[in-house]
DNA sequence: AGCGTACGACAGCGCAGTTGACGTAGTACA
DNA sequence: TGTACTACGTCAACTGCGCTGTCGTACGCT
């Protein structure tokens, strides 16, 4: 990873494409994102993305160095866009629910952007300002400095861990997905009482859940626990 | 996604490739983990699998119709190998940290087998044994049915999310973990204590986790969860 | 011994990310 | 208004990817 060669700094000579559209980096990660929202993740190539531009594939790398760096980018918009319209209400439980559920429902349509903002920093204002957001709800709250730092970790990780995996499953080609349930019939649904009761007893429920995001659930476990842990802390 | 045309059941005809080598479905499996594990989860292509192989690249799809077909067998191996030799204690939190661990330490090392398992379905023996453990680990431990299937779900998604989530920052080269260290460096820990008190005061926690992974804190929170729960529906 | 065929090798297709050279159009300054 | 500079869009090409169709051969069966 080398240091940043394209200058952050607005440009100044604007040249249209052949195709008459000014380049930007607005542009770009304006038109990556609607990319990745209307054809998948796996749509998101440099160059279907200079022709939706409406430009060559490698005008892309002058305003980016990489799909990685790109990739960055489009971290920091979905964070913006996710604290966009919102304000806090004041009850740290209701409020952490609802960044989850926004973080989640953000990046679920953009699932490679949400492998790399689990472990890469981007430094800019938008990420900068939601880690000040939850921390401040935390430490509000009445957590303890390390607690805080703690459940920020699990709560940021949990939410992207499932967006990326609810991704991928939305991402699967419908020929996949019915060729799973098939599996799922001969495998799962026939299986004798005797070899695998549990199964058996839960089959309908496993069912029926199929396909549905857990977050929403398993996101309300980690607010109970934090909720206990916040009540003992206090005692 | 076709039906399954390579023949599962053991194939009749081997002959040796120009390097005096074997193959077969486990060799090939094996050879696949081998590689993930030993130089990151995008060196597995065809190409460099025929290589470690000893064998041309195309003779793998002699043996599997396509790489999805060949993850979702290395799924199935991680599956088989999280179970090996483990034994339920009848502690039921026990029981379920001990397999989370094993679940995000097997797929921690192959990623994009965690991002096919987590919404695809083998239905092989070792995946059913699975989820038949783990069912029967909740229900003996008395949740109700409705309860214990979406305990399941969360806790199963909940590892494997995490899971994607570190393999991804363990893949990443070297030089993009130092670059982020310099970029958070220069951006987080000279943020002004008045514009982000919640940052300034926490900064030298954040550094101190940085790289860490947070799974086993949020396991913790997801079991306390649980064991609430539990003890609400008994009363 | 000989036949049928499973399987490994080879060549090649289309698409991916990325790079370096090139020329032109826009800006800045006189 | 003129001129020099250079940012930026374009072009062509390199490497590596998953995957396919064809071909010959050596294996296993009868």
């Amino acid at each position: 990873m080398s240091e940043r060669v394209v200058p952050e700094p607005q440009r100044r000579r604007r040249r249209p494409t052949k195709q008459g559209v000014v380049l930007s980096q607005e542009l770009i990660v304006d038109t990556a994102l609607r990319l990745v929202g209307q054809h998948g993740a796996e749509a998101l190539t440099v160059r279907r993305l200079g022709a939706a531009l409406g430009a060559d594939p490698s005008a892309v790398y002058r305003y980016f160095h990489s799909t990685d760096d790109l990739l960055l980018a489009l971290a920091e918009e979905l964070i913006a866009r996710a604290q966009q319209g919102w304000e806090p209400t004041g009850d740290w439980r209701a409020d952490l629910r609802e960044i989850g559920l926004r973080i989640h429902a953000g990046y679920r349509s953009h699932p490679q952007a949400a492998l790399l903002a689990a472990h890469r920093t981007t430094g800019r204002a938008h990420e900068i300002a939601a880690v000040e957001a939850i921390l401040g709800i935390l430490r509000t709250a009445g957590f303890p400095d390390p607690e805080a730092v703690r459940i920020y970790h699990a709560f940021v990780d949990q939410s992207l861990g499932f967006a990326v995996l609810d991704a991928a499953a939305l991402a699967l080609p419908a020929a996949a997905q019915s060729a799973d349930l098939r599996v799922w019939q001969a495998s799962y649904a026939r299986l004798d009482a005797e070899a695998h009761p549990h199964i058996a007893a839960t089959a309908h429920l496993l069912a029926a859940d199929m396909g549905r995001s857990g977050y929403p659930f398993a996101l309300d476990l980690l607010l109970d626990a934090a909720e206990a842990r916040l009540a003992a802390a206090r005692r």
